[in-house]
DNA sequence: GAGGTGCCTTTTTTT
DNA sequence: AAGGCACCTC
């Protein structure tokens, strides 16, 4: 039976008993754990292939994944293995995605305008801002970042505000954090989004939820499309998405779910393991098909993962297991500074790209936090080394584009308050602050939008020449949006506002990349209008359709050149679902990571693991963990203990020889504090590009000091403080030890080395 | 009303 | 280290 369909059908070949099983499985509920590198996008693509070749109309399937990227990738992998083009059929997309494209067909049975605006966190934070602010309470303790957290929450567990402000649970949260206001906050939150005409992230969920429960004709519209149902992820999913899931799956239960308790870790946006044994316990008759064969990593690797997640008491219970060979040991290094780490890893990787023939794009970086990827940047770029950071801060953060999009919103909807108060006044046309003040007061005084105060003409006493210019202005462009597409518009707006002008102006060099940011904005509009129909489908080209996608895509989803040979820097989330050759898992500090937020909750610390797992899990070849003894944060240099995930990778397992760390003391187990330690033992196995520098260039001898070189008092010295030697020349303060008496710093000359200096003797003038 | 200066906070992770 | 914001002066 089986062999009969690999020979009928590609897509069958290769898989094993439970990944076919998977595949072949096509009414009914299905839950499938699937471990890491178990080849589950391979049955997920497979299984879509499948029902399409068993009859099932693409139409009729709807993939829900996690980023728009894993979207993308499974469509074309579904093209693939059918050879036709029936996959364009299919409804793929992210949950936020999907449901934005339905509601714009349907917003308005919920008193939304059909293009409506969907607001970034960015929005929505400075919109709480503001509220808190009209409400006369302190942003310094409702501050925003939280405020935003908890609405989040609330809106992910279908909490409305009436419900919010009547949930005694809540309310008594609210009180004993002090924040008895809340409830208030969150109210007027959602009644100012929803006159702006907009939603955020969690109204598209919240919203999509409501319209199904509100409106049984849409909900049997949705239930008849969507027969099959898949959810990539689905360990990522929160109480909105599953409630939602449930009821389009209502009908047929045709409901296919696929995820790893093990790699969950989005807690903090409200998604919950518990949807797991929720979906066994609301469908009895569930099949559960375990992948537990890993294809992806080394034994080795493979058997750290395992056991560092052994660490976590809350569990789904399996056994990945592999077929694989042993592989290589994995490497951990401490290094002194988060400086010296960028530095080890660039020097790591270059040395691997020749001893072991290894591409760029071979090797990842991972770390916890964005902020930590400067140093690799830098020590990567120095070593002329291709690097791609992935994510980070979002092209659309930037804040000419923001501009750029207000001014296309304000012109899509303009209801939008938000977006007029950031553009009415950019370029300078003299409106004000004041102005602006008083047309809002006049807008809440009769009840209506900021836009129909300077709009409408029967209002009187606030326009003046200077607004009507404005409003003038942005009806002529939105005469234009019946008749022209997104870019026609939107090259129209920079052109009349005067955006593109002023950016052209200015020559500064962020000028310069401002104005170039502008241009790839305008490209990727017109690409969007230019990329062809699909099949059946008459792609909506308008700037309303632009800007719906837009707000949901991530710099991940944007990347055109992902196969671009370049070592890629990213954080841990980020790298969620990919694998690479070599892995560094960087930054294992306490209070880095595990995050100073997590350590003192269960549930948040064994998430922090399982991220660690996810790092681990990523490697298929090679896996480095390195840590710093010291790292700048917020601008000042802090010590931290190695990570307590270090002593979970069992010590056989480890390469100690490489960093000289491991006979010298326990691992992980530096109490020292010195950076000295980390320092020398890094420098004794000089890596080859520094091998190579010393054999091309012998150094000079002796260095020739400055003209006016006197040596100064060195009582003040400190770590990271430039000086200069007469004989070793300009070099870097790495650490200070001994007695005030009798103090030795370890100086990095650069091409000199690393000296070891002591005070009382040496001449040093302090350069900074 | 515009533009500049200095102080303050910030970093978990993302749709 | 850097960006945002309040406050200041013109």
């Amino acid at each position: 039976m089986v062999r009969k369909f690999a020979a009928m059908h590609k897509y069958l070949e290769g898989l094993n008993e439970q990944q076919m099983a998977a595949v072949l499985h096509m009414d009914g509920p299905l839950m499938i754990v699937a471990g890491a590198g178990s080849g589950k996008t391979k049955v997920l693509t497979s299984r879509i292939a499948h029902l399409i070749n068993s009859g099932v109309d693409a139409f009729n399937i709807l993939a829900l994944t996690f980023t728009n990227k894993a979207a993308a990738e499974m469509k074309e992998r579904v093209e693939h293995a059918l050879g036709n083009t029936e996959a364009r059929n299919l409804y793929i997309g992210t949950f936020h995605s999907v449901f934005a494209r339905i509601l714009r067909a349907d917003a308005n049975k919920l008193g939304y305008p059909n293009n409506f605006t969907i607001y970034d966190t960015d929005d929505a934070k400075s919109i709480i801002k503001e509220t808190v602010k009209s409400l006369n309470l302190d942003d310094k303790h409702y501050k925003p970042a939280y405020i935003y957290n908890r609405i989040s929450a609330a809106k992910n567990a279908l909490v409305g505000y009436a419900a919010y402000k009547q949930d005694m649970q809540i309310q008594q949260e609210d009180s004993r954090s002090n924040r008895p206001l809340m409830g208030d906050i969150y109210e007027a939150y959602a009644k100012k989004c929803f006159k702006n005409g907009a939603m955020d992230f969690d109204d598209l969920l919240f919203n999509m939820y409501v319209l199904l429960t509100h409106f049984p004709d849409a909900l049997a519209k949705y239930q008849g499309r969507f027969r099959y149902i898949l959810i990539d992820e689905y360990q990522d999913t929160n109480v909105a998405q599953y409630a939602i899931m449930k009821m389009l799956a209502a009908r047929n239960e045709n409901i296919c779910v696929v995820g790893d308790d093990a790699q969950s870790i989005y807690s903090f946006r409200g998604a919950t393991v518990q949807n797991i044994l929720q979906f066994q316990n609301d469908y009895e008759d569930a099949a559960v098909i375990k992948l537990e064969q890993n294809y992806r990593s080394t034994r080795t690797i493979l058997e750290v993962a395992n056991s560092i997640i052994g660490n976590n008491k809350n569990q789904i219970p399996k056994n990945l297991w592999t077929d694989k060979t042993e592989g290589d040991k994995i490497l951990l290094a401490r290094t002194a500074t988060d400086n010296d780490e960028g530095r080890f890893v660039a020097d790591a990787i270059k040395e691997q790209m020749m001893r072991n023939h290894y591409a760029n794009k071979d090797f990842a970086v991972l770390y916890r936090t964005n902020a930590q990827s400067r140093s690799f940047e830098e020590s990567l770029r120095r070593m002329n080394i291709p690097y791609k950071l992935v994510g980070g801060t979002s092209f659309y953060q930037r804040k000419e584009i923001k501009d750029y999009l207000a001014y296309l919103r304000v012109v899509v909807n303009s209801q939008d308050e938000e977006n007029i108060k950031r553009i009415i006044n950019y370029p300078t046309r003299g409106i004000g602050k004041t102005t602006i003040e008083r047309i809002i007061v006049r807008a809440d005084e009769l009840n209506t939008t900021f836009w129909e105060v300077i709009a409408n003409p029967e209002i009187d006493g606030l326009r003046s020449s200077q607004t009507n210019a404005f409003v003038t202005m942005i009806q002529s462009f939105r005469t234009m949006l019946e008749k022209q597409n997104a870019y026609e518009v939107a090259f129209a707006v920079g052109k009349h506002t005067g955006l593109v002008k002023e950016l052209y102006d200015d020559k500064s060099v962020e000028g310069v990349a401002r104005y170039e940011n502008v241009q790839e904005l305008l490209n990727s509009i017109k690409e969007f209008t230019e990329t062809p129909d699909e099949e059946g489908e008459l792609q909506d080209k308008s700037l309303g359709s632009y800007l719906q996608q837009i707000t949901l895509l991530t710099d991940a989803d944007q990347d055109k050149e992902e196969d671009a040979n370049a070592v890629k820097l990213m954080t841990i989330h980020a790298a969620k679902g990919l694998e690479f050759p070599c892995v560094f898992a960087v930054g294992l500090e306490e209070n880095l990571f595990p995050s100073a937020m997590s350590m003192y909750d269960r549930n948040d610390l064994e998430e922090e693991r399982r991220l660690f797992y996810v790092a681990v899990t990523r490697a298929k070849e090679r896996l480095w963990i390195t840590y710093a003894n010291s790292r700048y944060r917020f601008g000042s240099l802090v010590q931290n203990e190695p990570s307590r995930f270090i002593k979970e990778v069992p010590a056989s397992y480890i390469d100690t020889t490489y960093t000289g760390i491991g006979n010298k003391g326990p691992i992980g187990g530096n109490t020292r504090g010195g950076g000295l330690f980390g320092e020398q033992s890094f420098d004794k196995v000089p890596s080859l590009k520094k091998l190579a520098d010393k054999l091309a260039a012998p150094k000079p001898s002796t260095h020739t000091p400055t003209a006016d070189f006197a040596a100064d008092d060195t009582t003040d010295l400190q770590v990271g403080m430039q000086v200069e030697h007469q004989k070793f020349g300009f070099g870097k303060v790495l650490t200070l030890e001994g007695g005030t008496q009798n103090r030795i710093a370890a100086i990095d000359f650069g091409t000199h080395g690393v000296k070891k200096i002591m005070l009382n003797f040496a001449k040093l003038r302090i350069v900074k």
